[in-house]
DNA sequence: AAGTCGGGGTT
DNA sequence: AACCCAGACTT
């Protein structure tokens, strides 16, 4: 597509795009893996402190492979879509092990990585290594819908397929890495989803959104449905003394999968009876209150919690696996979802130990 | 092709 | 409170 669409937003962003971004000091393929899976449906403002804690300790893929899960979920944990992080560690075993630790460089050995779908390995190959691959991810799949006013969701299918075809299109031969970033930039500090700055985009004169006037009809919202409710008890059982906290390490699958959480209470379950069962620990109750709610892509957590005291041994349940007595400011290295850390953040602050 | 997976910023 | 974001994976 020979229409100065990737000179317009090179030149661009050669003298107004972010330069200085962590990740785009020392561009190695490593790097760039780590701080796009970050990135993956993830602000960059949000991502920036993760991502030097995470590359500070983790320095490359060696280290990566070399860490035990529990601490890349810790650095992970607060960031969510926590298969990113397993993905991520299961990856940098891979490499060590296929590729002898050095990062492959083919497209298709790229993309064959837990993690790694079509989108994410063309932005590594083409911003570490200035190979030519299309990306599209949210900013792209904006400011393509906008230039070239895409009808439907472009999360759908169809759309999806005309949006690939689109960016392959526009994907220069040449400066490839600089048009990437330039396409990512632009999408994330101009063409905006609420208030695009139409004024100082370089591709205005054939965006055809613009042209229209009619740059907040795209791209087209998700069609809503209503989210389910669903409700659960978990049990804030603190030691007595120390004022440590059980949690309970989660299946591997599902939600919140391999972080540590509080114990959840089947529904039905007289709470006493279960924890004399389950955990070996006579307790007696306090009384229930409600939790926070929390709001997943897909259905509302509204949590109850209940308190109880320990009455008598509590050494039993560390003989068991996947329990812990957990201590805010130990710095225990595991991951906590966040709105189990802000359970016990707001425990430890109406009575602390 | 549709559903699952978090958390936080924006409006 | 609703919507969305530097998506990928499973079914």
């Amino acid at each position: 597509m020979a229409d100065g669409f990737s000179a317009a937003l090179i030149g661009w962003h050669r003298r107004e795009g972010r330069h200085d971004l962590p990740w785009q000091r020392d561009p190695t393929p490593y790097r760039v893996w780590v701080s796009e899976v970050m990135l993956q449906q993830t602000r960059v403002g949000t991502v920036l402190p993760y991502f030097v804690r995470f590359t500070d300790r983790f320095p490359d893929v060696r280290a990566l492979a070399a860490a035990d899960s529990d601490e890349v979920l810790h650095l992970w944990s607060g960031l969510g879509y926590y298969a990113r992080a397993r993905n991520l560690h299961r990856a940098a075993r891979m490499i060590v092990e296929r590729h002898g630790g050095r990062f492959p460089e083919t497209f298709d050995e790229v993309a064959t990585l837990p993690g790694i779908g079509r989108s994410t390995a063309g932005a590594i190959l083409a911003l570490s290594m200035g190979q030519r691959h299309p990306i599209l991810d949210g900013n792209v799949k904006r400011v393509l819908c906008r230039y070239h006013a895409v009808t439907g969701w472009p999360g759908s299918a169809e759309t999806g397929r005309r949006l690939w075809e689109l960016a392959a299109a526009h994907t220069p031969e040449r400066e490839v890495s600089a048009y990437t970033q330039a396409i990512m930039d632009l999408g994330a500090t101009l063409c905006t989803r609420a208030r695009p700055d139409c004024d100082r985009c370089p591709l205005r004169e054939g965006c055809l959104a613009f042209r229209n006037g009619s740059q907040m009809q795209f791209p087209e919202p998700r069609p809503s449905r209503a989210l389910p409710l669903r409700r659960c008890r978990y049990a804030l059982i603190r030691r007595p003394g120390s004022g440590e906290l059980l949690l309970q390490r989660r299946p591997p699958a599902g939600v919140w999968g391999g972080l540590c959480c509080l114990p959840e209470l089947p529904d039905g379950v007289e709470p006493r009876a279960w924890c004399r069962e389950r955990f070996g620990l006579e307790v007696s109750l306090l009384e229930p209150r409600p939790g926070p709610a929390h709001t997943f892509t897909h259905f509302r957590l509204q949590m109850q919690l209940q308190p109880m005291e320990v009455r008598g041994e509590t050494d039993i349940v560390m003989e068991q696996e996947g329990l812990l007595w957990y201590k805010e400011g130990r710095r225990q290295a595991v991951g906590i979802p966040a709105p189990v850390r802000r359970i016990i953040r707001q425990l430890e602050l109406e009575s602390p130990p």
